[in-house]
DNA sequence: CCAAGTCCGTTGCAAAATGCAACCCACCTG
DNA sequence: CAGGTGGGTTGCATTTTGCAACGGACTTGG
C-alpha cells in the first residue's frame, strides 16, 4: 500500500489508515484478538488470498503490531502474537464493530460482548479519559484545527 | 468497492469495512467532522482524485452517511452533510487518531482535542457503557465467539 | 459583450492492489 | 511411500486507484 501523501495531510488518522486502511488488515486483528495466531487459521477463517494474508503479516510484524515467533523447529512453524502495540487497536476495532451492529444489522446483532469485570453486556463507546463521558461531535475542540472549514460551520 | 463476502464472515466490522474500509472514507468523514461540506473543499483538502471523491461521496448517500443538500440554484450546487449514522462514525475516528498519536507521532502530536464540558484535553477512550471504566482485550468475552481458536487461550 | 473564475463533476488511460489457483518444500503419520 | 499439514511463493487476470484533461452552467470584472 502506497502511503497517502503527507505533506499537507499529516494527521494521526492517515498514519493508521497506512496500517489498517485496507480491506484486510483489521479483520486478521480481530481474529487475532479472539486468539488465532496461525498463518492457515488465519487463512481458513476469512478467506483471504494467501498472498494478500502474508504481505499483510509481513506488514504487521515490521510495524511492530503482531510478533512472528516459532513455536516449533523442524519443521520451522511460526505464529503470529499481537504485542502491545498491536493490542491498542482493540478501540478501534471494537468502534467499528458497535457502529456496524448498530446502523448495518439485519436482525440480531451477531455477537454479545460481555465486560468482564462488570459481569454487563457491553455496548463500546468512546469516552473522555477525563471526565468519563461519552464524546459527542460538537463537544470536541480541536487545536490546531486540522481543515479550514470554508463559512465557520 | 466490491463487499467481503459475508458467507461465513459476517460480522459488524465486515459491514463496516464495506463502507470505509478504503483509504479515503475516513479522511473525507474527519473533514465533514470538521465542518467541510463542498466537494471543492474536500478536494483541495486531501488532494484525492476527483473521481474517486465523487464516487465516495455518491457511496456515503446511498448508504445514508451523508446526505446531498442543494444550497443553491443555477448553478445547481450541492453540499455534503453527515447524518446521524454518519455523525456517529466519529468514535471511529477518534480512535484511529487516538492510536496514531499514541504509536506513529514524530514529534508532538498535531492535533490536540478539547472535551468541551469539563475542559479538559482528551485522550479519546473506549470505554464500557455500564461501568465506564476502559476496556482491555482480555476483560472482554464475546459470544458466540465468531472464530475458533485452534486451543483455548 | 467577452474573458476569466468557480463549482461539480465525467471520461480515458496508466499504475497499483487484490483474488485465484497452482506450486513448493519440509516434515509427520499410517 | 502415499497422503496430509503448515507456511508460504509465483504468475496471471481482475478491480480499484491515481492523474490529468475536459465539460457545462453559471458569476464576476472590465
Amino acid at each position: 500500500m502506497v502511503p497517502i501523501e503527507l505533506s499537507e495531510l499529516d494527521c494521526s488518522v492517515a498514519r493508521t489508515l497506512d496500517l489498517v486502511g485496507d480491506r484486510w488488515s483489521i479483520l486478521i486483528l480481530r481474529d487475532a484478538f479472539y486468539g488465532v495466531r496461525r498463518f492457515e487459521d488465519f487463512q481458513h477463517d476469512l478467506g483471504i488470498a494467501r498472498n494478500v494474508l502474508a504481505a499483510r503479516l509481513k506488514k504487521f510484524v515490521e510495524s511492530g503490531v503482531m510478533e512472528r515467533r516459532a513455536y516449533q523447529d523442524r519443521p520451522p512453524r511460526y505464529e503470529y502474537r499481537l504485542t502491545p502495540k498491536g493490542r491498542e487497536l482493540l478501540p478501534v476495532m471494537l468502534a467499528m464493530m458497535a457502529w456496524g451492529d448498530k446502523w448495518t444489522s439485519e436482525g440480531e446483532p451477531p455477537v454479545t460482548l460481555t465486560h468482564v469485570p462488570c459481569d454487563h453486556t457491553l455496548a463500546p463507546v468512546v469516552a473522555c479519559s477525563h471526565c468519563g463521558d461519552e464524546i459527542r461531535l460538537h463537544e470536541v475542540h480541536a487545536d490546531p484545527l486540522p481543515v479550514r472549514p470554508r463559512v465557520a460551520s
